[in-house]
DNA sequence: CAGAGGATAAGCT
DNA sequence: GCTTATCCTCTGT
């Protein structure tokens, strides 16, 4: 049991959390993995900005019925999401993961989005597209290749910024809800501006 | 650097 | 048809 999968966890928290683990992408030899910079909480039948809003089921939404530590991935326009569910209390609720922080194979990275720097992985659409995430990756767990978050190595921000979540006009309490999680700072968050931290807001490294 | 608009696909009414 | 938890390009400062 990690905090991954832990159901006793509130979403909020479990989005805390995975800010400073490393997310990591196995496809055949090709490892690469990356720092999670920003995420967002998506707090189940009462939240109008969450797929689950009022208990809807759907093929789609399936996934996010599945216990804690699934991960939930969907289409929108052309892009792919990557989601971690939570259940917390029970319900279906889950984590987007909105951008990451290049760590191993980062030239692997930058080819699959043609992209280089920050705009490899700055964006939800973006970080799937570096790491190679597909439909195939929904349902699955999320401590387990292909595609699987590693909860014992973890980085320390030195403060976790609280905003409202990105692109949720006209949901009232639920547009302005401070559920985005991000590191001060860093470069790789989405739509951020001035310029980065020191050590891109990480704490300094202890050994 | 900010804002506008279009691309593009699946789900829902 | 309309909406959407996006991205990219283009425009104007």
């Amino acid at each position: 049991m990690t905090f991954l999968n832990n159901p006793m966890l509130t979403t909020e928290e479990v989005a805390q959390k995975l800010i400073g683990c490393l997310l990591i992408s196995q496809h055949g030899e090709t490892q690469t993995s990356g720092w999670i910079v920003e995420t967002e909480a998506y707090v189940g039948v009462v939240d109008e900005a969450c797929h689950s809003f009022e208990g809807k089921r759907t093929p789609r939404i399936e996934s996010m019925y599945k216990e804690a530590g699934t991960l939930y991935v969907y289409q929108m326009h052309t892009h792919k999401m990557l989601n971690v569910v939570t259940r917390s209390s029970k319900e279906p609720e889950a984590v987007l993961i909105r951008a990451i922080e290049p760590y191993e194979g980062v030239s692997v990275l930058e080819d699959r989005r043609n992209k280089t720097g920050v705009q490899a992985t700055d964006g939800p659409g973006k970080l799937t597209k570096a790491m190679a995430v597909s439909m195939a990756d929904n349902g699955s767990v999320a401590d387990a290749p292909p595609v699987y978050i590693d909860p014992s190595t973890r980085r320390l921000p030195e403060r976790i910024e609280l905003s409202s979540r990105i692109g949720i006009p006209n949901k009232g309490q639920w547009t302005d809800a401070l559920l985005r999680y991000s590191v001060r700072g860093n470069p790789y968050v989405s739509r951020r501006k001035g310029k980065p931290a020191d050590n891109n807001g990480w704490c300094p490294v202890l050994d």
